[in-house]
DNA sequence: GAGATCCTACTACATCTGTCGGAGGATGTC
DNA sequence: GACATCCTCCGACAGATGTAGTAGGATCTC
C-alpha cells in the first residue's frame, strides 16, 4: 500500500561502495572488489545487484567495449545522508541530536577529525540557522 | 551460511520504539500508540512484531492480570549504537568522522545540544582514547 | 572453425519482514 | 447462560533481498 521503499539493502550498498570506493567498473571488477574484501559471491550475483541498483536509480551503465561498466549516481554523502534520516526518525522522532551525542561518545576519531570537529561547532555556535519549514 | 542477522526491521523498530517512549505496553497499548502516531495496522500485527521482538531478544515479556506487558530489553541507546555501527561500516569502512561531520553539516541542533557538543569535543580533544583493540 | 571464455538476460528460490485472518480459550455484560 | 470482547496461538501470503544457475550470443585463441 503504503509507499514502502525498502531501498537499498545490505548487499547492495556492498556493491554501491565499491563503485563510490574504486570508481566506475564492470560486474566483474566489481565482483573482484568485493572478493578482495573477503566477500564470496558469484558473479551472476554482483550482475543481479548491479541490475537492481541502476532500477532503483543509484547508478548507471554504458555499453562499453566489452561490458557494461557501471558508475554511482549518487554520491556517498547523499546516500549517507538518507540513511541517517531513516536512522534518527526511527529513534528520536527527527531529533539529530541524541544520536550526534553517541557517536561522539563511543566512536575513535583522529586528531585532525577532532579538530574539523570542533570547527562546525564553533560555527554552528555562531550561525543560528532558521528552523527548517 | 553466514550469520547473516537481519536484525530489526522498520515495524519492529517501529514497534519497540513505543516502548522506549511510552514504557511497558500491552499489544493493545501498543497499537494505540502507533495509531496514535499515524501508524495504522492491524492488532495481530502488532502482535507479530512484538512476538519477533522478542524471539529476537530485543524485549521481554510478563503475563499480567489481563494480558502480556512487553517490555524492551535493550536501550535505545544500545540499539542505536549497533545501528551506527553498522552504518559507519557499510559506508566508511568503519570510520565514523565523516558520517559525524555529514549528521552536523546538515542538521539542525537546539543551542543546548550545541553546548554539550562543545563539550564532548573538548573533552575529546584533552583526553587521547587508546586505539580500540 | 572448434573450444574456451566472458557477457547479458532470464528464471528461480529461500529467507526476512510486513500484514493479517481465523480458531479457540477467558472474561465481562445483560 | 448467551453474546460480545479481548487475548494468544497458528498459519498464511506478498514483496524485498540475497544468491545463483542456465541459455545463448560474442570474442579470444590455437
Amino acid at each position: 500500500m503504503a509507499e514502502r521503499q525498502y531501498d537499498l539493502g545490505d548487499a547492495e550498498l556492498g556493491a554501491l561502495k565499491t563503485l563510490w570506493d574504486h570508481g566506475p567498473a564492470t560486474v566483474r571488477e566489481v565482483l573482484s572488489h568485493l572478493h578482495d574484501s573477503g566477500r564470496r559471491v558469484a558473479y551472476t550475483t554482483v550482475q543481479t545487484l548491479l541490475t537492481r541498483l541502476e532500477q532503483k536509480g543509484y547508478v548507471t551503465s554504458n555499453k562499453s567495449e566489452l561490458a557494461y561498466v557501471y558508475r554511482a549516481k549518487l554520491t556517498r554523502d547523499r546516500v549517507t545522508r538518507s540513511r541517517l534520516k531513516t536512522l534518527v526518525k526511527q529513534l528520536y522522532d527527527g531529533a539529530a541530536g541524541p544520536l550526534v551525542m553517541q557517536l561522539i561518545r563511543t566512536e575513535q576519531f583522529t586528531p585532525d577529525e577532532i579538530e574539523e570537529l570542533q570547527g562546525l561547532i564553533e560555527r554552528l555556535d555562531g550561525e543560528p540557522k532558521q528552523p527548517k519549514r
